[in-house]
RNA sequence: GGGUCCGUAGCUCAGUCAGGCUAGAGCACCGGACUUUUAAUCCGGGGGUCGCGGGUUCAAUUCCCGUCGGACCCGCCA
């Protein structure tokens, strides 16, 4: 039962070894072994396409763990149409639908094409994980033709692969219509054309622009007849047969894929195979993104969860714990879950440096992963760890003016920090998840509030004695005389008290709190209750 | 119609590269200690037929089959 660990412990370095085998059995050159992952341009990248880079450059960095050379391909693409105009943005572009989204101008202006903002965005998070990846666009690659001796490979066999298609998942279309779209050189859409001719001499596909429907709303085709150049990229294989293509083409040994097509990644292993003549990727299938009501998590209905979004409340790191943590499974994911990866974070942390005890097994498997959320560059040294909820609520209480000076004064009294030691960069940091997180989510509440009249005295006496001092201590000490000399239990009076200074029924020691406050600002929020009562 | 995932303590979930002794965590709850307390803190406690039924095994929450419930994906395009 004792089995070696592989790797690191976790899921990716028992793929990566998997791949090996696999590679192996077929008598590979295994120089460079390539994973790939697709990135999406025809909407705003979401949490999950995320998810997808993230395992696979797991399995590359577990491949190159077990002493491999290998890199992540994100094929990015930007030849397929636009589909659906995104939520969000403007009705405009539904000019441009089934345009290629490479050739739609960007609607922020700022990009080249509408494609390349999009991949853009993705990629930008990428980066800030860390992740290292080797870009190639679609436009680029049909254009230089690197597809060009499979494309030609499959339109000859068009007729195999329209029954492939027939096999396995029952749909007829490719058994007529050729597995290429051409760009229409009328009107400019892709989506709309339909390929029924190769003539292999000249490399010419022969196309009509009819239209598409495209989830019962048809893209409308422009009636256009012509034929299209398929070494200058003026088209591309549709889905039944690009993945097949791109494997052999760019030597791909191991792809990670949604399930939402699971389909798709059958059919292109078949024609890989039967077709191409190259044995297709190691696969692994995940599940998809869930938010909290079980609705998936896509571009378009409007509930988008970019990683954007994490970054504001979350490190990357954090957010790479979320993807690597478990494969298989659906996950369900909120942005409340935010400060609960971060929390786990820094569990990993102390395990990884020992300072948290867990067995073996264990300890490998959880340091493993945190070396992956570190893309493994894991930190030389601890970090210290303020649970997120307690930056939350300090950040919540601190005095605007004075932010930092109270926070640090509260996590050196609390432990955090050495007396004389300040916040360092990664405090600092989680100061900024903290702050965008109570501002986003817990607002203060003006909350309305009825006094009775020994509430209003009592309140009227502290007002005066608040006005002579300026000790905390005896602030202090002025509130529970004032709570006693009224008949007030003083925990309800304190908790009064929170709930007119801050909207929370508990907060910080007030006699120090209403210094950092300011006292005039105090006072003048208890005038306010006062008067209004 | 085809397929996948989930179902473990009141709640949220770990336990999924490797089946093993009294199944864990956080939160919540209860009790105690300390305190003019205040994300309090410290100590202790209750609570689980691991959806259900079979099978493989010396041993299954973990593997296999079936079944119920919940969710999702595909079934047009990608």
């Amino acid at each position: 039962m004792s089995e070696e660990t592989v790797g690191r412990g976790t899921w990716y370095d028992m793929m990566a070894k998997k791949v090996i085998e696999r590679e192996r059995q077929l008598g590979r050159n295994m120089d460079k072994i390539r994973t790939e992952m697709g990135l999406g341009a025809s909407g705003f990248p979401h949490i999950g396409s995320l998810g997808d880079a993230a395992r696979s450059y797991a399995v590359t960095l577990a491949l190159k763990g077990l002493g491999f050379n290998s890199e992540l391909v994100a094929y990015c693409d930007d030849k397929d149409g636009l589909r659906k105009v995104p939520v969000g943005l403007s009705k405009d572009l539904e000019k441009y639908l089934g345009f290629p989204v490479s050739s739609i101008p960007d609607p922020f202006g700022c990009h080249e094409s509408y494609g390349k903002h999009m991949s853009l965005l993705l990629l930008e998070s990428l980066d800030k994980c860390g992740i290292e990846y080797r870009y190639f666009s679609a436009k680029e690659v049909y254009e230089k033709g690197l597809l060009l001796n499979e494309i030609r490979t499959i339109l000859l066999n068009a007729k195999k692969v329209g029954e492939i298609v027939k096999e396995e998942v029952g749909q007829e279309r490719y058994t007529e219509v050729l597995p290429f779209f051409p760009v229409c050189s009328n009107c400019g859409r892709i989506y709309t054309t339909k390929a029924f001719k190769f003539e292999p001499k000249t490399d010419k596909v022969l196309y009509k622009c009819e239209g598409l429907e495209i989830r019962g709303r048809l893209i409308e085709g422009c009636g256009h007849e012509g034929e299209t150049d398929i070494t200058k990229g003026e088209g591309k294989l549709t889905w039944k047969g690009e993945f097949a293509a791109r494997w052999k083409a760019l030597d791909i040994r191991f792809e990670a894929y949604g399930k939402d097509i699971a389909d798709s990644v059958k059919i292109n292993d078949r024609i890989c195979r039967e077709v191409l003549c190259f044995e297709s990727p190691s696969h692994a299938k995940y599940e998809m993104f869930l938010d909290k009501g079980g609705k998936k998590i896509s571009k378009s209905a409007g509930n988008v969860f970019t990683p954007q979004v994490w970054f504001r409340y979350g490190s990357p790191q954090s957010l790479l714990l979320l993807m690597l943590k478990r494969f298989v499974g659906t996950r369900t994911l909120d942005v409340s879950d935010i400060p609960a990866y971060m929390n786990e974070l820094d569990y990993l942390e102390d395990v990884y440096f020992g300072k948290k005890q867990v067995g073996d097994k264990e300890a490998t498997k959880l340091r493993g992963l945190l070396e992956y959320c570190y893309v493994m560059k894991p930190p030389a040294k601890p970090s210290i760890h303020v649970p997120y909820n307690l930056m939350a609520f300090l950040v919540k209480m601190a005095p605007k003016e004075c932010l930092n000076d109270y926070v640090t004064e509260k996590l050196q009294s609390y432990g955090y920090l050495q007396k004389n030691q300040n916040l360092d960069a990664s405090l600092m940091k989680r100061i900024d998840y903290a702050l965008n997180w109570t501002r986003d989510f817990e607002e203060i509440k003006e909350t309305v509030i009825t006094l009775t009249d020994e509430e209003k005295k009592a309140i009227t006496e502290l007002i005066s004695k608040l006005e002579a001092e300026n000790e905390p201590d005896k602030i202090q000490n002025a509130i529970f005389n004032a709570a006693k000399n009224n008949g007030l239990q003083p925990s309800g009076f304190f908790k009064m008290l929170y709930n007119i200074l801050m909207g929370a029924p508990q907060g910080p020691r007030l006699g120090p709190y209403v210094l950092a406050m300011g006292k005039q600002n105090v006072i003048a929020a208890l005038q306010r209750v006062l008067s209004k009562s």
